[in-house]
RNA sequence: GGGCAAUUAGCUCAGCUGGUUCAGAGCACCUCGUUUACACCGAGGGGGUCGGGGGUUCGAACCCCUCAUUGCCCACCA
């Protein structure tokens, strides 16, 4: 098999893909090792790949990965969420395209529509993970529609409508009139916008005296069931009492008192409108006010809203504000800044609205999540700044509404059989609906034809609240052997900006039906921006295509570089510059491996001593480095451990050691020295594997002929020993040494093909132990000692021994003895201050001991150099 | 309005409980270098008064106060 010069990574990632897959390596069955598992944040059925999931797929592989190599029993279940309301409007879109619209569909149709849609579109993002490399076990893929998972998610809410945990309630909820459905509190995005604040006048009955208030919602003014002031406000107390009219509508409401009003803002009078603001419904709850709401579900004006009904809230209100100035009852008109609250999916203006919904009791839940997080650390997220908003969140969290006016997801299981609001019950099943109905009812000749069910579907995030347990099957049989064997899960890898929607949920959810917590880490990634902070968007058309990324710097490449810059919890300013830098090292780990096997091997020829050295100082960096990894690995630091092994890689490895163990130019190498650099090179693209599978998996194959079992995906970590910290130390002065000769080369433009003599003052043991390999890479002819500087030659030091290389060429002595007199200057400055610091009473008797005696070493030392340059210096004269 | 976090080289970020290296990395930049793995490369190099101001300390990027800027989260002031 011959080795390609160039590295074609698209053709190698689609077979080592399918070599992996047809292998089963990705699958996972319970067995005697410890699990190591991770559920995917399923993403939207119908969405498609973006840099987002890019970076947090990549990140889950990694882990999963390097678990798998680490002798776990690694599993990584992928998945799609059916996305309620997401879905929904696409497909109604897709429906609107085509010339239907919803309203003309029975339910069964549309859902007939749906699935087609999921079924055409669905999935496509998975085959799009596989292009990653993502090695999840696709075999136990989920749906959170698939039979089970909503059987998991019905049996769930039968059963905390048992515990008296979800009830139905007429509250004030967030309506998108768009979607025309309610939304959870999370799924409301406050935005700060201009807006008007319009003061208008109404008239009090029976008097020619006019009452004015301020508002930002004009057209709301036939909802109007009150005009409240502040009890102690004696700018009004004349109007105790007393009846306003609205205008337009002519109508009679009542001037009451309420101390909610804030007697600073505006001009200190409310109008209240119970039906359209929460506020308000709470002042009207108090005052016993008529609740008049003047919207239909779509935001149009209902008959309430005299002759602007049909008309669009904003047209309304436009319209209104004129007839309002026409008819004089408009006093001014302010700017004004206000938060106004949109869908997060429709991204119309959120109506609050009264209505029947059904709402979950959060109280009881987030007890058991505010331990595991914040007392007993059994849950860590990672960054830990996180916790700070979960504890905020849980703290001050209110029930959840859990229903949705929508048809694409799990239909409540409640039943009526009546007209009460109380005439419902609920079951899992129409039988046992039945059966309660009849129960409840008293009328045992109850027909099913009876019962109606509730036409309202569950907010997605009830059931994605259960994946880590439903993915198992752990609702339905908590007492299978998957579950028991993968439950709870060990990480989990995706954005803050569902740490409230999912997240925390999971973890109610976890400790409410498992008892158990559903994850032990949590690894919240940031978002992907481009190179000017903006969120990458489809509009602004600063998303890169992934896909196309992957083609081109392939997937390796694309993995190494999202992984680069992306520590946890901070926003990834993607650019391209990114992948190439990985891609460059793809190629620089390819071309390490074509000439390690272009080596021809001498076997009666000895390992030099150089070789010997360098490799046995390599094998002290590499176990620095693997105790380095794990210590990353296990703080979630993710990019610098890629760092880490990028350094490992390109420097020591590369720039190092394969420098320094090469033969020289014509020369075949001996066998012990290639076998061990072989060695050396399987063990970095061990730790190479989960960052880079692909190319690691190539040359892997490439370096012998291996069985499926012996696939590098499923070989394992290296073992983590002991080493020699002096080892490393004198390793780092020999490297130092060369870096000085190559210095003097490249200041005296002598090439390395000329040999040099390389002289030592005041040698060291340490150093002598190294000098094979500063003479072979830095191609000296001789390293001798010497009592004093020779006659002519260029000095450095590294730590406190002197070198010399002597000059065959005549030597500039006003530039030695300039660049002399500098660090004659810089010792002698260095020395006073260090001095200084030593005859001050106040460090030497407060400083630790260790201190001082550091401080008077580095005296020692500096006044040792300082000797051998003013020696230097008389030399010179 | 409340809370949290950040501010260190041109860019993106490290810098653990204040003390061994005149502050580190990667990328970018500059100089030189191609018959001998790789120009998707090599060798060498420049670059920061650690956001401003005060304070504590023998000693501060690190602790305290204050100001400024940015980001995020939460919140029903019309």
């Amino acid at each position: 098999m011959s080795v390609p010069k160039k590295y074609a990574p698209q053709a190698v990632e689609n077979k080592w893909y399918e070599y992996w897959m047809s292998h089963g390596f990705f699958h996972s069955e319970p067995d005697s090792r410890p699990a190591y598992t991770i559920v995917i944040p399923p993403p939207n059925v119908t969405g498609v790949l973006h840099m987002g999931h890019m970076l947090n797929n990549t990140i889950q592989d990694v882990l999963i990965r390097r678990a798998r190599l680490k002798g776990f029993n690694a599993c990584w279940v992928p998945g799609t969420d059916h996305a309620s309301i997401a879905t929904e409007a696409k497909v109604v879109a897709k429906l609107k395209a085509e010339g239907i619209s919803k309203n003309d569909l029975s339910r069964d149709a549309f859902l007939e529509h749906a699935w087609e849609w999921t079924h055409k579109h669905g999935g496509i993002i998975l085959e799009q993970l596989k292009k990653l490399g993502a090695s999840c076990d696709w075999d136990r893929t989920k749906f959170t529609m698939d039979p089970d998972m909503s059987a998991s998610v019905i049996k769930v809410f039968v059963d905390l409508y048992q515990k008296g945990l979800i009830y139905r309630g007429f509250r004030m909820v967030n309506w998108d009139p768009e979607a025309k459905t309610t939304l959870s509190d999370e799924e409301v995005i406050y935005e700060e916008k201009d807006a008007t604040l319009y003061h208008i006048q109404y008239k009090i009955e029976n008097s020619d005296a006019y009452v004015t208030i301020a508002t930002t919602r004009p057209e709301t003014i036939f909802g109007d069931t009150a005009i409240c002031i502040h009890p102690e406000d004696e700018r009004y107390t004349h109007l105790k009492g007393k009846k306003a009219i609205i205008p337009i509508a002519g109508k009679k409401i009542p001037i009451i008192e309420d101390d909610y009003v804030d007697r600073e803002f505006g001009t200190g009078c409310l109008k209240v409108t119970p039906a359209h603001d929460p506020n308000d419904k709470e002042i009207g709850d108090r005052h016993q006010l008529e609740i008049v709401d003047i919207f239909n579900d779509d935001a149009t004006l209902n008959q309430n809203g005299l002759h602007y009904e049909g008309l669009d809230r904003f047209d309304a209100r436009n319209k209104i504000v004129r007839e309002l100035d026409d008819l004089g009852h408009l006093i001014k008109q302010e700017n004004f800044k206000n938060k106004v609250g949109t869908s997060e999916r429709t991204k119309a203006v959120i109506e609050p609205k009264l209505s029947h919904q059904w709402f979950l009791k959060m109280e009881h839940l987030v007890t058991p999540a505010l331990k595991a997080v914040l007392e007993d650390k059994s849950i860590r997220l990672f960054p830990d700044k996180f916790e700070n908003t979960y504890r905020h969140w849980l703290e001050n969290i209110r029930d959840w509404n859990i229903s949705r006016q929508l048809w694409w997801g799990q239909q409540i299981p409640a039943f009526y059989f009546g007209q009460n609001p109380d005439d419902f019950v609920v079951a899992s099943n129409k039988d046992e609906a039945l059966k309660l109905a009849r129960e409840k009812s008293g009328n045992a000749a109850l027909q099913e034809i009876d019962l109606t069910q509730d036409e309202d579907v569950l907010d997605t995030w009830f059931s994605s609240w259960l994946w880590p347990m439903s993915v198992f099957n752990g609702i339905l049989e908590p007492d299978n052997k998957a579950y028991q064997y993968y439950y709870p899960t060990t990480d989990l890898v995706t954005g803050p900006d569902i740490l409230f929607f999912w997240v925390a949920r999971m973890i109610f959810a976890g400790y409410e039906f498992a008892h158990a917590k559903p994850f032990t880490n949590v690894y919240l990634t940031g978002l992907v921006r481009d190179k000017q902070r903006r969120k990458m968007s489809k509009s602004l058309g600063n998303s890169p295509e992934p896909l196309e990324l992957i083609e081109n710097f392939g997937a390796d490449g694309v993995r190494v570089g999202l992984l680069l810059s992306a520590p946890a919890g901070n926003d990834l300013m993607f650019d391209e510059n990114l992948c190439e830098q990985g891609r460059n090292f793809a190629n620089k780990i390819w071309n390490a491996f074509r000439l390690i096997q272009s080596w021809e091997t001498d076997e009666t020829k000895p390992a030099p001593q150089y070789a010997r050295m360098a490799l046995e100082a390599y094998g002290a960096v590499f176990q620095k480095t693997l105790q380095e990894l794990e210590d990353q690995f296990s703080k979630y630091r993710i990019s610098d451990a890629l760092m880490s092994t990028y350094k490992l890689v390109w420097d020591e490895f590369c720039s190092w050691l394969l420098e320094i163990v090469k033969p020289p130019y014509g020369e075949k190498m001996d066998a012990h020295t290639k076998q061990a650099v072989l060695e050396a090179l399987e063990n970095n693209l061990k730790l190479l594997h989960p960052f880079m599978p692909f190319i690691t998996e190539e040359i892997w194959q490439f370096l012998a002929e291996r069985t499926p079992q012996e696939a590098l995906i499923v070989s394992s970590w290296p073992e983590l020993k002991d080493f020699d910290n002096n080892l490393i130390a004198g390793y780092e002065r020999a490297k130092d040494i060369i870096s000085g000769i190559r210095t003097i080369r490249k200041d005296k433009n002598i090439p390395h093909k000329e040999s040099l003599e390389l002289c030592v003052l005041q040698s060291h043991e340490t150093d002598n132990a190294f000098y094979p390999i500063v003479q072979k890479l830095a191609n000296l002819a001789s390293i001798t000692d010497k009592d004093s500087p020779p006659e002519t030659a260029i000095s450095f030091r590294v730590g406190a021994t002197e070198f010399f290389v002597p000059l065959s060429t005549a030597l500039n002595v006003e530039e030695e003895v300039s660049k002399l007199t500098a660090e004659k200057d810089y010792l002698e400055g260095f020395l006073k201050s260090v001095r200084a610091k030593l005859a001050n009473e106040r460090f030497v008797n407060n400083a630790p001991e260790q201190v001082v005696a550091l401080e008077k070493q580095k005296e020692q030392d500096a006044l040792a150099k300082l000797e051998t340059v003013l020696k230097s210096l008389k030399n010179l004269d």
